[in-house]
DNA sequence: CTTTGATTTGAAAGCGTTTTCAATGTTGCG
DNA sequence: CGCAACATTGAAAACGCTTTCAAATCAAAG
């Protein structure tokens, strides 16, 4: 009992017109007489008929839908782009096909060329490191790629993001302000454009402009994981530091937890502030203090500049700053 | 300067074969002569040729693309199960449409049509609440579905769970060995299958089995947020509770924080259990402890299943039923 | 050398749309 | 009533691949 398929050829044929004219009607096309109209769309509800949208994008060149890669769905920060993604997509018809990274160039490469293979429409890319060889490939695509909440120290693509150097500074001179001197800056790999050229640049500059000495063994790299911050405790009273600038929501949920459980109070002994504002600042207690980000709409901006750029409309500003801001909760003074 | 793209004839063409004889060595039909393949894949690797996917959707009548639809990406227990089914669906070479559908029945059956317009080769569907009209859809659609951590009353579709059943009676169980007679049922709405059907059909089998009378009380109906969890402390005090089964993490974390705010001492005043041992559980002070569930597994299986029914394999059984078990943190004595 | 059977190959027909271009209908106006 | 101008329609050619089927080639056996 092989399910049939009705095609545009059979709504043609019961209405007695040609495809075109269904093709027409089915796309709203305005040419057509209303009564035509009417009997097609008659006939269409008759057979149940639904378009068949592998044959439209062959014949049109247009799939309707875009590539989202995301370095892992299950990291609150980049699914709340995602939501952001995938709402204004919606709105504008399209699907999204999400594949998962691991921010792992190798994969990153090979999911990019089947987004292509595809015929994707345009691509959103999420991820903290953009190669040369991932370069060299957007440049390659014909779909446009907009960057989502990620940078590239070339700024040759689309991107939408925050003054990440401004907003790390202004947290990390809460910090200072709060009569901290030795503050640590603990962050994800440092290769990462993010991490060294943005965060860290931020937390240089703050420094100096309180007048406090750059000390590379408060800097510490690790890797987004819970774990990882949780992990993080002896070292960083080791070195005596008192606070620290977190480039992560759920690392530095693992280092504050890491300190109470440790028995440092926090922010009473530790005062620590974390960079993404996702609900995971709510549910630690303390809550976390954080820079604010736009989540969703870092997303949802990004798509809304991708249609754009897929419609070949010109778009004034092809890297947008979206304002970002400060929320003191109580792990900071 | 529009990019170019080259076709399998433009290959064919340069190699001096046929389309077929090209079609056959990116397919890797074996019914070619080595030197021959030899001499398409130079051809193609000098051209950069990639078949264009579209295409080969529409004369194969296969997509190798299959539907995700899930609630919301930025919950992070759909989150956990769509990172598995991404995963083994790379590892078998599909890629995910993936949609939120916000439990939204309207929504779910428009994007379950354009998935199925897009011609998808499989779907798997995320959510508390097939209604019935879900249920026709998924009976017409000519690509498989299944369920992922998902239940159906009528189990018309293939589906991968635990036994939420005996989990929460264990769970709930639990709770009444360590001396609660006032257990609070913390739902989301009732009128979903997996709360009404199963949660509390366990709920009540624990009470039963301990001989304490069930009182509907105790039971909250409440949306799946973090706020929403953390208002219900006055209530939750008002009827006298010592315990809480809540049906989701970040709910769960909610009425934690809000007993904890209120004053309350969790576990010792009041011990709370929850559902989806999600990374959520760890996060939280106290650590909450937890019904486990292989999350990743969860859609991982279903995934698999899921080529299989693609590939029309004979699958012995067409409900999983994966293990559980219960992990004891900090919210429990 | 033939024959025979297996291996390789190519021609061409789809797959289900969109889109172009020409043909046909229709309307308004003098 | 005739004609220009516009509205409506249809025929057929793409779109880029897979797949079937028959033709061509080849190797081994007689």
């Amino acid at each position: 009992m092989e399910k049939q398929t009705v095609t545009i050829y059979d709504v043609a044929r019961e209405a007695a017109v040609s495809m075109a004219t269904v093709s027409r009607v089915v796309n709203g096309n305005p040419n057509v007489k209303p009564a035509t109209r009417k009997k097609v769309l008659e006939v269409i509800d008759r057979l149940d008929y639904r378009p068949n949208a592998v044959a439209r994008g062959l014949a049109s060149k247009k799939t309707t839908t875009v590539g989202v890669i995301i370095p892992d769905v299950t990291n609150i920060y980049f699914s709340s782009l995602a939501r952001g993604i995938d709402d204004i997509a919606m709105m504008y018809k399209y699907n999204i096909i999400l594949t998962n990274s691991d921010e792992n160039g190798g994969k990153e490469v090979q999911v990019l060329n089947t987004l292509m293979a595809k015929q994707v429409d345009g691509i959103i890319f999420m991820g903290n490191q953009v190669t040369d060889e991932l370069r060299e490939e957007f440049k390659r695509s014909k779909a446009p790629v907009v960057l989502a909440g990620s940078v590239d120290s070339e700024k040759a693509q689309p991107s939408v993001n925050i003054d990440y150097v401004a907003a790390v500074a202004e947290a990390v001179k809460n910090l200072i302000d709060h009569g901290n001197q030795k503050i640590a800056f603990v962050s994800g790999p440092m290769d990462e454009a993010i991490n060294h050229d943005y965060r860290l640049k931020g937390y240089k500059k703050a420094l100096k402009d309180a007048g406090i000495p750059y000390d590379d063994k408060l800097v510490f790299e690790t890797d987004y994981t819970y774990k990882a911050g949780q992990s993080l405790e002896p070292a960083l009273s080791a070195v005596g530091a008192t606070a620290a600038f977190v480039g992560d929501d759920e690392l530095a949920a693992g280092v504050m937890n890491g300190l109470t459980d440790a028995g440092v109070d926090v922010p009473g002994e530790f005062e620590v502030i974390t960079s993404n504002d996702t609900k995971l600042t709510e549910l630690v207690r303390p809550k976390m203090s954080s820079i604010t980000q736009p989540l969703y709409d870092i997303g949802a901006v990004a798509m809304r500049l991708l249609t754009k750029l897929m419609n070949n409309e010109t778009v004034e500003e092809n890297t947008v700053i979206l304002p970002y801001g400060l929320m003191k909760r109580s792990s900071t003074k």
